[in-house]
DNA sequence: CTCTCCTAATTAACCAGTTAGTTAGATTAT
DNA sequence: ATAATCTAACTAACTGGTTAATTAGGAGAG
């Protein structure tokens, strides 16, 4: 018996082979797809449906059962593709991670000036984040426990994604304050404060709908959102000009 | 067979009876206690092990059995004080968010002016949490989540305690805004950046053990990110005086 | 071109360990 | 006694993970 598992994302190409809509895995019209198919598709509906299972019940209350039934996939297939629900949360931890390194950090090498690098990275991580606004939540799940395993994996992902995003942010911060167009801060407290104020807003989006009468994922909530976050971190952040 | 834990709190006066340190369940010298002991002794062991546990790992990876052996406590004690995981785990909320409330409130209510109180409200709710670190990694193991059953609980919750204190709140920001000491902010959208900025400095205080050399939860720190928090907020919101 | 055989992809059925919750009774203060 | 407080032992249900078998696309032989 072989499994997928091991070995870092084979065949990926493979993607592009369907032009097929994803409505995927359904038998329809009595045609049995979903042997001997989509195998990448299979893996990214896992993937997805994990997202969501995540997001929803956190990492222990997540049921395998449920991210089965919700990739249209049998059970025994996440163990195939995935050593266990553990390795799965890691690769969903990988997914939304990788994809926001990839929108932000291109903008931190760029060759902008502080004020206009700093905007252009909030804007980048609030977009990528509305755009996914269950990752967050996905990301929370696991992100407050300190102690066991966890914490391997979580140096390896501070390693990998945290420290040298971080590493840049701190160099803006420093050029910033040096040309006075940055008032005085602790990168260490500045920066974790950045992404609470992203981020809070869209993990806590399920109590705000009870609280506000307003949906808080509304197209044009959030686009009020954005502005908003903009408009607040300059005001911290920026010096006042004389 | 009798149960204990309908109707509200009853006899919480006992609390007062023992001067004896909290060591209280472990039977020392063969002398039997947690039999006709102490009522009171034992809830509040029971709830203080069970924010310990949720916060460590989330309301669906909580063990009940673990929650009962860290109160020095038979199982089925818990089972006797509260209905239920469940019920237990609102009981930890109504804990947390009481006690929140007992020490916002008085600040929100006493004649000072916007600037002053603000910045009294701040302070008093990062004392709140920096004094119990564990309440926001407890609070965000479920305030994340959407559907469900949950949903009652949250409205509860946000009518028990979020609404007034918001209500308050907003009327120290239009009061600041009227006088022009304060910037023109939406509430709906400052507020919770601010909740945001005390809290998650703590939820997250695991992961930045990893990242920082420095303890996020030592002292020196906490009073750093104190004044941090006072200034950061301070900044954002008051009007700069020509 | 087609018949075999190989193998990646997929599944139904199952199991062993765990866990929330229960029961029937014991202990003790009043 | 009687009722409040507490416990050892038990169970029903669930859940992560496994297994053995199945399916079908493709490669090579003829």
């Amino acid at each position: 018996m072989v499994t997928a598992h091991e070995g870092s994302r084979a065949g990926s190409k493979a993607m592009a082979t369907s032009t097929r809509t994803d409505v995927g895995r359904k038998r329809l019209g009595g045609t049995r797809l979903g042997t001997r198919g989509q195998p990448e598709e299979s893996r990214a509906a896992i993937l997805k449906a994990a997202v969501g299972e995540f997001a929803e019940h956190g990492v222990a209350g997540a049921r395998t059962d449920a991210i089965a039934r919700a990739a249209h996939v049998n059970k025994a297939l996440l163990y195939y593709y995935f050593k266990d629900k553990d390795a799965l949360y890691e690769a969903v931890l990988d997914h939304v991670f990788s994809g926001l390194r990839a929108r932000v950090v291109p903008v931190l090498e760029s060759k902008l000036l502080p004020r206009e690098k700093m905007l252009e990275y909030l804007a980048a991580y609030f977009d990528y984040i509305a755009a996914n606004p269950r990752f967050p939540r996905v990301v929370q799940a696991e992100w407050t426990r300190s102690p066991g395993k966890h914490t391997a994996r979580m140096e390896r992902i501070a390693r990998e994604y945290f420290r040298p995003i971080y590493q840049k942010l701190v160099e803006v911060l420093q050029a910033g304050m040096e040309t006075g167009d940055f008032r005085r801060v602790n990168p260490m407290d500045f920066l974790p404060s950045m992404v609470a104020v992203i981020v809070l807003y869209f993990s806590a989006a399920p109590v705000m709908k009870t609280l506000m009468k307003v949906d808080p994922l509304s197209a044009e909530r959030i686009a009020e959102r954005r502005a908003f976050v903009l408009e607040f971190i300059s005001a911290a952040l920026f010096a006042r000009r004389p």
